[in-house]
DNA sequence: TAGTTATTGCATTGACCGGTGTAGACACTA
DNA sequence: TAGTGTCTACACCGGTCAATGCAATAACTA
């Protein structure tokens, strides 16, 4: 579904979407202009226009692109600490120390762009909207869903709605903007949030 | 600290607020033009210079305002349903439906003009922002921290941190992002949502 | 090397927006 | 009734922005 059109160099138009990522994340759709998003590119503006038909088209790539690759990297860190378990307390634990790592690695401007989408959503194509999320959260999501679903089957987990219960275990270990995300910072809060999130998930849904 | 300037009708100002509100909340803080603003109100463009120095304070009055109102509502709900427990699981299932009542309601604005302002982050003065979240969820949470503490001190649950739990439980209860928020709609759905997000946190922190 | 394509800088267009000035209409009060 | 302050309509200014046109230059390819 993707126009992969052809014209452009390659490497121009990812330094584009990158300039792009970062602007929008931080300025939003509208205050993002194109002539500041050509200078962090190290582009000219009238170049954009060689990759982009315009404006709408570019921040929708941009969203596109920044999900995708966010989620491959979450689904990797499902992977990784969910794929055998030893004591999956710590093993929940430690995905979660691993997915807030990834909220302050260099993919930390995604998470700016994600909360620019859910302000924009009345302004974006729904398609576009549904494709974003299908690639991105809705992916993470459904393959963590899974995951529990198996960890259920084998009698380490007493789960009646796998999406519900992946649902709730993202958002009791991700740093949500109820708390003050100073808290990130420090290491050992960063593990007490962590523990007592998955703490309160897991007595909630241990067999 | 808030500049309740004398100037002006009052009956004219609530509109602006109101209608600022409405579009700020829909189209964010770069979209909403103040022409569109006075349209909304009912009220001439260069009334609303009467009332508010700028377009950046006009903003900051808005969130604040309904910040303030919509804590007031989320506060009673609060001790209405936790004032006296007769089934704790049974009288926060009424106290998360209530919650979610809100989000449907009249008030709904003020949930899309809050995700507005998480995204206009970087762009709002801190203080500004400080003081919207002192006022607004921060205050919404320590209240309920402390009816949860209180219910802790009577033996009905076990927390270590009330403020962690609070936010726990917000989290669980509140149509999130992670849910296609269409599922609002439907009666039975709303009440599985609360339900399932209930016992997940009661099952974390109850004796 | 010759030819094709991408990129650049610059100028320009048309629209929108925040904010101000002004003068008259309107409402309220003494 | 006279006076004071608010509201309104309208015109205006300076600035920004998305998008396009164009001609010159650079980079790639056959």
């Amino acid at each position: 579904m993707v126009d992969k059109r052809s014209t452009g160099q390659p490497d121009k138009r990812r330094a584009i979407v990158n300039g792009a990522l970062l602007l929008f994340a931080r300025d939003g759709y509208m205050r993002a202009s194109l002539d500041a998003i050509a200078a962090e590119a190290g582009v000219s503006n009238r170049t954009i226009y060689n990759h982009f038909a315009d404006k709408a088209e570019l921040f929708q790539t941009v969203i596109q692109e920044s999900s995708q690759r966010v989620a491959d990297t979450m689904v990797d860190i499902i992977d990784r600490h969910l794929g055998k378990i030893v004591d999956l307390e710590q093993d929940l634990i430690e995905l979660g120390l691993a997915w807030l790592g990834v909220l302050t690695s260099d993919l930390a401007p995604h998470f700016a762009l994600v909360r620019q989408v859910n302000a924009e959503t009345e302004h974006i194509p729904p398609a576009a909207k549904e494709a974003w999320w299908e690639m991105g959260p809705g992916r993470v999501r459904r393959e963590l869903a899974d995951r529990l679903h198996q960890l259920a089957d084998r009698g380490l987990l007493t789960i009646d709605d796998p999406a519900r219960a992946a649902g709730h275990l993202m958002l009791l270990i991700s740093a949500d903007n109820l708390t003050e995300n100073s808290a990130l910072d420090d290491k050992t809060e960063r593990v007490a949030m962590v523990s007592a999130g998955v703490r309160a998930f897991l007595y909630g849904y241990k067999r």
